[in-house]
DNA sequence: GTCTATAACCAGATAGAC
DNA sequence: GTCTATCTGGTTATAGAC
């Protein structure tokens, strides 16, 4: 009963989180949402940095979860190229993103940021995720698929960020595409770059 | 006089909003920063979300200067393809976030974003910078240097999220590059993509 | 216009009964 | 573990003297 409990209030935070980030994000909300008062929420949690990290740390889980399943279809056959596997997950966080499953990335300056990387749960699984899209992103460098001038870090971390960005949004909001499309475009955007080929 | 402190202000609340975004900016902070006290600033912006339209706009403002600048260095000889001025204007931006004189891309969500599109003066210079950045966007199609897939839209929208991009941060917290190369990675990423030329 | 002082409010966190 | 009620701190905004 305790696991159900504490999985509906994670799930709660991820969807508040998703919606309308972490400040605007309050105890309350949370609290209203899964039908509880606020007082019994810290009985699960200690305090609302402790709430949304359980929920990246879902996210992350998640991720993991999608990454095992693209290495297996990986397996073939056929073969799948490392390149491919990458605009997969890309493709997975921007979906989950337009679904309102994906809580923002969190910003530097934020107050929310010094309490993730305090945290072990979400640490140690944002690094087995980073880890897992290394071996990926190397693996698409020795193929020749990624542009060699780019380090691997940043092919890293635009992954991420692509997968937070701002212009899936602001896409959806001109009306004019459907969110398959949308992503589509993004990838597209993501890997072959806004010029046009040589 | 008064322009010179309202100027000050404006300037302080610049630095102030890209340093911790607008949650945790206070209107204190704002005022120590100023050297006045919090009740003086109320005379001259009445509320805060004045103070972050005021200061998004002037952002604008320099946006504009800059792309004057660009414009008048277009006519030639020799006449700058439209795609470079694109690229130009994205290196502004990623230098200006790295010098720590742009405030962040407010989310759709946030309570910011509603005031920011009620305010007039900061909407019609938001509408400006877009038809001059969409003229150059049309230009640059018509010389079939942008990839014909993507929508104008998209790539307008892309530049100014890139100006905000996360992963500026990220990667000048790794340590390992200076800023120069930073923006120049940033925009080879952008507008050539992470996956090699075929 | 600037100041000190304070009002009004809200959010995170806690006390203590059950 | 859950509840109601409360505490505490911080933030926006204003009053009123100078």
């Amino acid at each position: 009963m305790l696991q159900a409990r504490e999985a509906a209030i994670v799930t709660s935070v991820n969807r508040l989180l998703a919606e309308k980030g972490y400040d605007a994000m309050t105890v309350d909300a949370v609290a209203a949402d899964v039908g509880i008062a606020k007082a019994s929420l810290y009985k699960h949690f200690a305090s609302k940095e402790a709430l949304a990290a359980a929920a990246m740390a879902a996210v992350l889980d998640r991720a993991l979860a999608r990454i095992g399943e693209l290495e297996a279809r990986a397996d073939g056959p056929p073969p799948v190229p490392a390149l491919e596997q990458l605009k997969a997950m890309a493709r997975w966080a921007m979906q989950a993103q337009l679904a309102g499953e994906m809580p923002t990335l969190p910003a530097e300056n934020s107050s929310l940021r010094q309490a993730l990387v305090a945290d072990r749960g979400y640490r140690d699984r944002l690094l087995e995720v980073s880890e897992r899209l290394g071996a990926w992103i190397e693996q698409a460098q020795a193929d020749g698929a990624l542009n060699p001038r780019l380090p691997g870090e940043l092919v890293l971390y635009t992954l991420f960020a692509r997968g937070c960005d701002p212009v899936l949004g602001l896409l959806r909001a001109s009306g004019q595409y459907d969110d398959d499309t949308i992503v589509e475009l993004l990838v597209s955007s993501c890997f072959d770059g806004l010029a046009a080929g040589p």
